[in-house]
DNA sequence: TTTAAATTCATACTTTGGTATGAATGGTTT
DNA sequence: AAACCATTCATACCAAAGTATGAATTTAAA
């Protein structure tokens, strides 16, 4: 499902630039036409692609970083489902907050980090608090490290 | 002193729009010399605004993502090798809250070990997030391991 | 002796963290 | 189909953390 979301952003993106090409060539014509410096035309161009970049870079700084994330959590929940009796009854969603928390980061940086709303990592938050049996975030990370939950 | 670093920002920006602005422009000289078609600059200038897009949307992302993270670790990392071998300048008091913070005691509890108020502990607080260069406790933790001022 | 640093505390304020409650959705199991 | 769980989000409220500023005291260094 998740993958199914990066093919629908790759999808997204890849739309995009094709309709930008035949935007960027329509205009190409136009400015032959009319006889207009080709320095217009250039940075118009310089100016879709910065803005293109920057978009490309905040579409997939977000949801690929999500996948490594998981698939980092889920290997890490895997080997100690393999090797230890269990991670406390941790769901997946809490891992990732889990470790994520354990990096110092605010719930305001993890939301971001999950594409997910604050509430829902307050939620995640309190969760993990209650089956790790302590108080705080800094407590939390102390007793996942204890327990070798984290690394 | 977060202004100073966004103005660095700022200018490290501007210094390298300008010569990539210089390299287009003998780029296109070279081009009109030897009569090269102007797709090939057109595609160049497209690609290198584009990768000045991502860049830019690195740099001065909102949301602080891992990279940032592990950046201001490794910078503050260098530093300690650079500037000292010890504590960073941290004071006997800094460094007994830093302990305390780093069992998971919450600012009363700490205040009620040292036998001090709670400002007090704040105020100490605040001093060794400033030298450590972190903004929360979680994070002064995980610094002040990695830099082996606790264990 | 003046200077500077360390420690302490206060006050006020903003931000972040945490709890409680409820609810909607989608997938899985029985 | 019904029950359950994981995930998501909202709202509201309270507690804790963090910032900014200022100030008093002590101690050590210049």
């Amino acid at each position: 499902m998740k993958k199914f979301i990066f093919n629908k952003e790759i999808i997204l993106m890849s739309v995009s630039l094709s309709l930008l090409l035949i935007f960027l060539n329509t205009l190409q014509y136009r400015v032959m036409l009319f006889d207009y410096p080709m320095e217009i035309f250039i940075g118009v161009v310089a100016v879709l692609f910065m803005l293109l970049g920057i978009w490309m870079a905040n579409k997939l700084s977000l949801k690929p970083n999500l996948q490594n994330v998981e698939s980092v959590n889920s290997n890490l929940q895997a080997d100690s489902n393999f090797e230890s009796t269990d991670t406390l009854g941790l769901t997946q969603r809490e891992m990732d907050v889990l470790n994520l928390m354990a990096l110092g980061m605010s719930n305001h940086e993890i939301a971001d980090k999950l594409c997910v709303s604050i509430p829902t990592v307050k939620s995640h938050s309190s969760n993990l608090y209650e089956k790790l049996g302590v108080k705080r975030r800094t407590q939390a990370v102390i007793q996942a490290k204890s327990l070798k939950i984290i690394p």
